[in-house]
Parts: C-alpha cells; sequence; structure tokens
RNA sequence: UCCCCAGUAGCUCAGUCGGCAGAGCAGGUGGCUGUUAACCACCGUGUCCGUGGUUCGAGUCCGCGCUGGGGAGCCA
C-alpha cells in the first residue's frame, strides 16, 4: 500500500475506507481507552489527528510515542466529533519507526528564532520554519513560471568565474595550492600554477555573463547562488544567497522598470493565491500587517521617482537624517525607508542616479551626469531589487571602464558584445531571500536560508 | 568594521541594596479526561559564558575575551 500525504487526505471531500499516512510525532495526549496522536508529514502546516485506542497490540509502546518520533499508520479517516479538526483517523495497526529520546531538542511550546538557528538541521521540523522552506520554494517555482510564460531563457551562468566582474563585493577566493606552502616569484604568490592557471573567486553576480547570453537569445535570467565575503553582520545580509538576474535585449530603462514591478506583483500574488494556509501563520504570528502590506504591493502603482526628486524630497521633509541628503550622495537605508515607508507608504523606483556612485556598466544619460539605473524600495526591507539600462557605445563603455578603475583587458570578451551588433538592453537583480523576507514577515535573513552562512558562521 | 544590548536548569525567563540559586514549560511517577500548547498532584535538574580583579562575601560591581541579538556602514 502507497502512502498517502497528509496535505491530500486533509482536503479530501468525503471519509476514506482506509488509508496509510506516515511521519513524525508532533504531540500526544492520553484519554481513558486511546490516545490522541497529532502527526505532521511535511506536506503542510496541518497535523492530522490520530485516534490510537487501547485495542491496539501494540498500545503500550504507542503510549511511549514523544514528540520527534516517527510513525506510520493504518486506518479510516472519518468527520471528527471532537472540536478544532473535520478529519481524524481512527488507526487500525500503528508502526512505530523510530522513537525520538525524551533529549529531542524541539518541544511542543514556542521556541526563539536564535535558538533554533543553533539546531538549523532540526528547525524544518517547526510549524514556523516548515512553512517558510515550503513558500521559498513555490517562491522558487514562480520565478521560473514568470520568465517562462514570458519566454525568456534560463541560463545558468558559472559560480566559478575568472574576473572580479563588476566589483560587487568582496570575493571568496578558491584555489587548490597549499596554503600554507604556496609557490611563489618575485615575492607573491605564483597562480600560474593554480588549478586553472589563474586566480579563481566564488561569483558575485551573473550579470555580466547574463548580458552575453540576453544578446543571442534575447531574453533570458538567471537563478543561482552568489557569493560575498563581505563582514556584513546585519539581519539583511548573508555570505551565500540566491539572485535572479533577468536581462532584456532590446529593453530600455522604463521598460526595465515595467518588468520589475509585474515582476513583484506576480510573486506576491502567486503566494497569496497558492501558500494561503502558510502564510496565514506569518500574518497571526509574526507579523500582523503582512496582508495589508502584500496587498498594498499587489494593487498600487509603484511610484517612480528620479534620484533628483528623491533628494528633494527628504531635503524638504523637515526630517532629521543621520546622513545629510545632496545631489552625489548615496541615499542611506534611512533615506530609503522613510520613501517608500513614511512618504509615499508603498513601493518606490528611484531611477536616474548620480553616475559617480553607480558601476561602470550602467548607460550615461544625456545629461552626462546620471546613469540610466533604478532601484525598486519597498517598505521594511528597502532596497529588493537593483538594474539598470547597460551602456551599449564601446567607447563610453570604455571611458568608464578607465574612469572607474576596470581593466578593459580582463573584460575583453565583454567589450566584444559591444563590438558586434551591440544593442540597447536592460536588465536587474533581486535578491531571493529578501525577497521570502518581505512575503512572510520574517526579520532576519537567516531565518528564510536552510543553512545560512553568515561571517563566523558555517556550522551545518 | 563601528555603536548599543544580552549571556542563569534541556527550553523561555525572574533573581531587589553585593549576603544559602528559582518559576513556568519540557522530562519522570500517579490521577482525571473526545483531548487539542489539555488539566491536577508529587519528583529531579545548575561550570550563573570564560578569565582576571575589587570585597569578609560576587549571578549581581570593574577590566579583558568569547558567543548571540539589534542598529549603522558595505550591498542584494
Amino acid at each position: 500500500m502507497k502512502r498517502t500525504r497528509i496535505k491530500t487526505i486533509l482536503s479530501s471531500e468525503k471519509p476514506i475506507d482506509l488509508v496509510l499516512i506516515k511521519g513524525w510525532v508532533r504531540t500526544r495526549r492520553d484519554s481513558r481507552t486511546f490516545s490522541f496522536i497529532e502527526l505532521n508529514d511535511g506536506s503542510c502546516l496541518n497535523n492530522i489527528q490520530v485516534i490510537a485506542d487501547d485495542l491496539l497490540k501494540n498500545y503500550e509502546q504507542i503510549k511511549k510515542l514523544s514528540t520527534g518520533s516517527s510513525v506510520s499508520v493504518k486506518g479510516t479517516m472519518h468527520e471528527s466529533p471532537g472540536k478544532g479538526q473535520k478529519w481524524e483517523i481512527h488507526a487500525s495497526e500503528i508502526e512505530v519507526i523510530s522513537l525520538a529520546p525524551d533529549d529531542y531538542p524541539l518541544q511542543k511550546k514556542r521556541h526563539t528564532d536564535e535558538f533554533l538557528r543553533t539546531i538549523s538541521h532540526l528547525r524544518p521540523r517547526t510549524n514556523k520554519y516548515g512553512a517558510a522552506f515550503r513558500i521559498r520554494s513555490k517562491l522558487s517555482y514562480a520565478i521560473h513560471r514568470f520568465f517562462q510564460d514570458l519566454g525568456f531563457t534560463y541560463v545558468q551562468t558559472p559560480i566559478l568565474t575568472g574576473s572580479d566582474c563588476e566589483g560587487a563585493g568582496e570575493l571568496f577566493q578558491v584555489t587548490t595550492l597549499d596554503i600554507d606552502n604556496p609557490p611563489r616569484s618575485n615575492g607573491k604568490t605564483d597562480y600560474q600554477n593554480d588549478f586553472f592557471g589563474k586566480t579563481a573567486n566564488l561569483t558575485v553576480s551573473g550579470q555580466l555573463e547574463g548580458e552575453m547570453f540576453a544578446l543571442a537569445l534575447g531574453d533570458i535570467y538567471t537563478f543561482g547562488p552568489t557569493f560575498r565575503a563581505e563582514n556584513s553582520n546585519t539581519s539583511r545580509h548573508a555570505s551565500e544567497f540566491w539572485m535572479v538576474e533577468p536581462e532584456m535585449a532590446f529593453c530600455d530603462l522604463a521598460e526595465d522598470m515595467d518588468y520589475a514591478e509585474k515582476f513583484i506583483k506576480f510573486l506576491v500574488d502567486y503566494v497569496i493565491k497558492n501558500c494561503a494556509e502558510d502564510l496565514e501563520l506569518f500574518a497571526k504570528f509574526v507579523d500582523k500587517t503582512l496582508m495589508s502590506t502584500l496587498e498594498t504591493i499587489g494593487s498600487k502603482k509603484f511610484i517612480r521617482l528620479p534620484y533628483s526628486e528623491a533628494v528633494t524630497i527628504l531635503n524638504q521633509s523637515g526630517k532629521k537624517f543621520n546622513y545629510d541628503v545632496f545631489f552625489g550622495a548615496d541615499l542611506q537605508t534611512e533615506h530609503e525607508r522613510f520613501l517608500a515607508e513614511n512618504h509615499f507608504k508603498q513601493p518606490v523606483i528611484l531611477y536616474d542616479y548620480p553616475k559617480t556612485i553607480k558601476p561602470f556598466y550602467m548607460r550615461l544619460n544625456d545629461d552626462d551626469k546620471t546613469v540610466a539605473a533604478m532601484d525598486v524600495i519597498v517598505p521594511r526591507i528597502g532596497e529588493i531589487i537593483g538594474g539598470s539600462q547597460r551602456e551599449d557605445r564601446l567607447e563610453l563603455l570604455e571611458t568608464r571602464m578607465d574612469d572607474t578603475g576596470v581593466s578593459r583587458e580582463e573584460h575583453w570578451w565583454y567589450l566584444d558584445s559591444r563590438r558586434y551588433g551591440s544593442v540597447p538592453h536592460s536588465g536587474f537583480g533581486l535578491g531571493f531571500e529578501r525577497l521570502i523576507m518581505l512575503v512572510t514577515g520574517i526579520t532576519n535573513i537567516r531565518d528564510v536560508i536552510p543553512f545560512p552562512r553568515t561571517p563566523g558562521s558555517i556550522e551545518f
């Protein structure tokens, strides 16, 4: 007999004569002649209540079932006479697969997120983390769905790279050299003898490679891991995280913003429609304003505001900021949050930033002062998307590289794309974990990653 | 990297002015019960993060370190 998932039987319209379910005991309560077992198999948030009566031949063993134990249950599903659940299973046979000893760290009461982080291998067994990681899975699917339905091609850009990309952050170096005794020449480590014959790193962005494919396949997206060796100790940064980076040929900044807005709205809508039960847990226990936040994102057209106007608004707001605002200053977290949370109270797309604070690949505007960059700012999270129209004019790109100290020689292949049939194109990057935080109300990035990596922490 | 806060039982926490370490939950035993974070009674539990100091006496005060958290920077 094949096991049925608890999610499947809970959504049944009618009783079932005989079912086989398998799962883990969440809690057990004894009555006089029988025992209630709350069973969860991870297929959904809800448990199913199993009635084990004392006629079962191994009832003495069943009475020892503790939280975390695994069992296999055969029985009939019928309407529950008790309050609190529609269905329950009356067991005809219960096999104890494995007992969890009483040092099982998860109790049926609430634990703190900090404690659960120390047992990352067990926390998916809790309601909250089970829900978070089911939502993470659904969102991954929705990302593919969005782009595939629009005819985009999924490109797997390399994780090991030879270039330091856009200088997007500190790099994790990858080497097979003996680090205690590396080969040296002219007083420096000689990487000619390293595995790839030169220095190699973990990727900080797939964008430049993504552009090459957009300029061949038209519309593409990447979705994969990214690594930053920055000593960032905040609740919004991890050393290993996932990014989605679409790149569109024949696309200007306005269309880029259209895609970004449509993308976020699609994902929020997808979760509301497909993760209702799990979402409810977060709306109830994690963030009471979650549903209204998500509805605002889904229904309101995102504000589009040039950087220069944002500077004016911030200066006229009368609010005292820790960092001064003036044209040429990078907007700080406090400024972005003020705009999204206090001034507009909804998502805002800022665009046309000063060229001095943005990387070399962004397209120079006609004013010669700003570049065609855009950031999507959402309440509570801040920047969730950063993107731009790329500089497609070879001479201007080369000048910008020289000005910002990016090696032309190393990026010969990137420059080739502007040499041969260059076209206007745009793209953006979305931090996947920040999206999950936005959608669930979870405030620490460590709690939306199965096994988070942060400075000084790689236990699992 | 900088600023601030915290570290006490398996977990969540209290601990007054520096004077014998204490609750709830979890666990054990018994009872009761179509229960649902069940309930009632009884029972056990400590490197008070580490280290150095002040003091007759330190969980409590001071220095240093470690770990965790919040905020900032860097960014997604």
